[in-house]
DNA sequence: GAAATTAGTTTCCAAAAGGAAACTAATGGT
DNA sequence: ACCATTAGTTTCCTTTTGGAAACTAATTTC
C-alpha cells in the first residue's frame, strides 16, 4: 500500500498553505514590497514620483505592479483632469494591514545580516 | 536640475529595503515556505517523506530548495550510515525565528479570503 | 533475476518574469 | 518647429524558474 502524507493531510493546513500561495501570489515579484513600502512611507505620490523613488524599476513594471495592486484594492489609483493629466497613488487602509508582514520581513533581514557579520567576516 | 528620489534616499530606507531583498530572496520560490511550514510542525522527515508531504513538489525542486535553505542554516540535514542510506531534515532553532513570518503571512492570507466571501462591501 | 526502495542528479523543455527602447497622445514652453 | 513632460503601452529580447522523465547506485525483497 502506497504511503500518504500525514502532516499536511489535513483542513487546517490545507487552508494554512492555500493562504500563503494567496498572500504570496499577491506580493509576489520582484518590486512589490518597494512599492508598498514607499507608499506607505510617502501617502500620495505620483506615477513618476514612484519611478524615482523605487531604484531600477521601468515604466513597465512600474505599470504593472500598480495595477496588480490596485486590482487587489492595496493601492488606490487617482486621475486628476489636468494638462498634462495627473495621477496620484496611494496606500489604502486594507493596504496598510500588511505592515506587520513587511515589519516582520525587514527585522528578520536585520537580524540576518547581523549575524552573518558576526559569524564570520562575509560580506554579501 | 533632476529631480532626486526624496523618501527612499536614506540610510535606515536603504537598510529595510536591502533587508526585505535578503529575506525575500531567501524565501524565494514556489516551494520554500511549505518546506519550511512541513518541517515546523513535522520535526524530522525523510526526503521521501517530505515528496509525500508536500503536494505537487518533484524530487529536483525539492532536492534543489532543501539546499538552499541548508545553505542559510535553516534546514539541517543529517545522514545515517544506513543501507540504504537514510537521510533526516529538521528546522534549525535559527529556521523556528521565521515563524512570525509565516504566522503573520498564513493569517492576512485567511483574512484575505473571508474579505472576498462577503465583499458585498469592499471598504478600501 | 527482476523490481522496489533509498536519495538524489541530469537533461531537456516550456512558461513566466523582467528589462530596454520605442512609441502614443495631449499639451506647455522656447 | 521642436523639445519636455505627463502616464503609461507595446514590442522584442534575455534570463529565470520550474516540471517531467530518465538516470545513478547500492541494497533488499519477491
Amino acid at each position: 500500500m502506497k504511503k500518504k502524507a500525514v502532516l499536511n493531510n489535513n483542513a487546517v493546513c490545507q487552508t494554512r498553505m492555500t493562504a500563503i500561495k494567496d498572500t504570496m501570489g499577491i506580493l509576489s515579484g520582484k518590486w512589490k514590497f518597494h512599492i508598498l513600502g514607499t507608499l506607505i512611507r510617502g501617502e500620495k505620490l505620483r506615477f513618476m514620483d514612484l519611478l524615482r523613488e523605487i531604484d531600477g524599476i521601468g515604466t513597465k513594471m512600474l505599470s504593472k505592479e500598480l495595477q496588480d495592486l490596485e486590482m487587489n484594492h492595496l493601492v488606490k489609483r487617482t486621475v486628476f483632469n489636468t494638462k498634462p493629466v495627473t495621477v496620484e497613488y496611494e496606500i489604502t487602509e486594507y493596504g496598510k494591514t500588511l505592515s506587520p508582514i513587511i515589519e516582520e520581513i525587514a527585522n528578520w533581514g536585520i537580524d540576518y545580516r547581523n549575524k552573518l557579520h558576526k559569524k564570520s567576516e562575509v560580506t554579501v
